[in-house]
DNA sequence: TTTCACATTTTTTTCGATATTTTACTGTTT
DNA sequence: AAACAGTAAAATATCGAAAAAAATGTGAAA
C-alpha cells in the first residue's frame, strides 16, 4: 500500500479511516496489523492511535488498546447539541466582526456546496462522490464561523465536527442528505448575509436539529 | 524523586507541572531530561508530552520537540471567552436539569470555596494553600455545570479550565484573588440556586470578564 | 457440569539502540 | 565583517526486541 508518508500524512489518512466508517464501531484498532498498511512500525502506530484518541475519534484503554467508539444515539444527540451552540456562536460572532471578504467566502463555499447537493439529488452516491459532499459541507460550515475572532472555538469546533461525522456515519452509511438540505443551507446563508442574528442561529439550530433524539427544551440566552 | 508511578499517575504529575508554572513560557521540555523525574524511559516520557500537547498544555513542533506554551494575553482571553460561553451554557442547563442533589452539590462546594477564600485573606499564599484554592476554585466552577446532562461539554470545559489556569499562573504567579472574588462566588451561587438563567449568566460573565484584554462587544443571544 | 488453578498464547507496554534531522560550530571565501 | 559551506554535536524520530500484562485454553477437583 502507500509508503513514505509524512507523520502529518499518516495521521491524515489514518483520522480519515476512522472517521469514514472504514471499521466497525467498537472493533480493536491493533497497532501491530495496521502497521503493514503505512510500512511503519507498531511504536509509530501506536503513537498515532494515541493522537487520535484525544480527539475522541478512537477509545483508548490502558492496558487494552484502542477501539473504534461504539456508536451511541445519545452521543450523535450530545455531539450535535454541542455543534449547535459551537455554530450559533461562531456565526454570530462572524456577522458581527466579519468583512466583505468574509462574505464572499461564504457566498463561495456556499456556491460550491449548492452546486454538489443539486448533483447529488440525481446521481447515485459514489464513495469519490460522497467525500467531495462531506468537504463542501464542513468548509461551508467552517466559513460561517471562521471570522469569530476566537481560535478556541475553532479548534474545538472541528474536534466535534470529525467525531459527530463518524458518529454520523457509523449510523448508516448514507448521507444524510435531504432535499430540505438545501433550502437549509440557503436560508442559514441569506440570514447571514442579511446581518441577521437572530434568524441565522434559529435556522442552524433549525438545520441541526434533525440529530437530536429529544427536541431542545426550550430557548435559553446565553451569552458572550 | 518519586518512582513507581503508574502511567495514570505520570500524567496527573506532567500535567499539575505545567499547569502550575513550574517551568519557565516557551522553555523546551526534553525527554531525555525528564525521564529522570520518573524513573522512566525516554520513550515513555515522550508519549506523555505527546499526550499533553493534544489537550494544548504543551506545544508539539514536528522535528523539534516540545515546549511550554508561550504567554499570550490575546490566548487568556480568548480562553476567557470560551469560558464565559461554556460555563453559562453549562450552568443554565444544569439550573434547569439539575435537582436538589445538585443544589446540595453546589451549595458544598461553595461552602468550601468560600471558607479557604476567606482564611486567604489574612493568611500569606503558600503553594500548598494556593493549590488548596485552585482546587476549590475549579470544584465549584465545575459543579456549576455538573448536571448540564453534556458529557462533552463537561469534557470540554476541563480542558479549556487547565489552559486558562495556566496562562493566568504564567501571567503573574499571584493567585487571581481580589476580595470581589468571594462576593461574585456568592452572587453566582445565589443566582443559580434562584433558578435566575440570566442573572447567572450575566453573574458568571461578570466574574470572569477581569481576565478580558478589551470588553465584550455586547450581548448576543445564542440559542439552545 | 461447574469451578478453580495453572500454563500457554496473545496483546500491550516499555526500553535502549540506531537512523535521521536539526542545531551549533569552524573555517573559508568574498 | 558578512555570507557561506562543511563538519561536529545534539536532539528527535523510528525501530525491533524484551518485559509485563491480559486473555485464552487445559485439565483436575468438587
Amino acid at each position: 500500500m502507500g509508503k513514505l508518508l509524512s507523520d502529518q500524512n499518516l495521521f491524515e489518512q489514518m483520522r480519515a479511516r476512522v472517521v469514514n466508517g472504514e471499521f466497525a464501531p467498537g472493533q480493536r484498532l491493533k497497532a501491530e496489523q495496521l502497521k503493514a498498511d503505512y510500512g511503519v512500525s507498531a511504536s509509530t502506530m501506536r503513537e498515532m492511535l494515541f493522537r487520535l484518541s484525544t480527539f475522541g475519534l478512537v477509545d483508548f484503554q490502558e492496558q487494552r488498546g484502542f477501539r473504534l467508539p461504539e456508536h451511541s444515539a445519545d452521543l450523535l444527540h450530545d455531539l450535535t447539541q454541542f455543534r449547535i451552540l459551537l455554530e450559533c456562536q461562531g456565526t454570530c460572532l462572524s456577522i458581527r466582526l466579519g468583512d466583505l471578504e468574509w462574505e464572499a467566502r461564504l457566498s463561495a463555499a456556499h456556491h460550491k456546496l449548492s452546486h454538489i447537493e443539486s448533483r447529488l439529488c440525481v446521481e447515485d452516491l459514489s464513495p469519490e462522490f460522497l467525500a467531495l459532499w462531506t468537504g463542501a459541507e464542513l468548509e461551508f460550515h467552517q466559513t460561517l464561523i471562521d471570522d469569530c475572532g476566537s481560535d478556541t472555538l475553532k479548534q474545538t469546533h472541528g474536534v466535534i465536527y470529525q467525531r459527530f461525522r463518524q458518529q454520523m456515519i457509523a449510523t448508516d452509511k448514507r448521507v444524510d442528505y435531504v432535499p430540505e438540505n438545501i433550502k437549509e443551507h440557503q436560508g442559514i446563508l441569506d440570514a447571514a448575509l442579511n446581518k441577521d442574528e437572530d434568524l441565522t442561529c434559529n435556522r442552524i439550530r433549525e438545520h441541526l436539529s434533525r440529530n437530536l433524539i429529544r427536541p431542545l427544551t426550550k430557548k435559553a440566552q446565553v451569552i458572550v
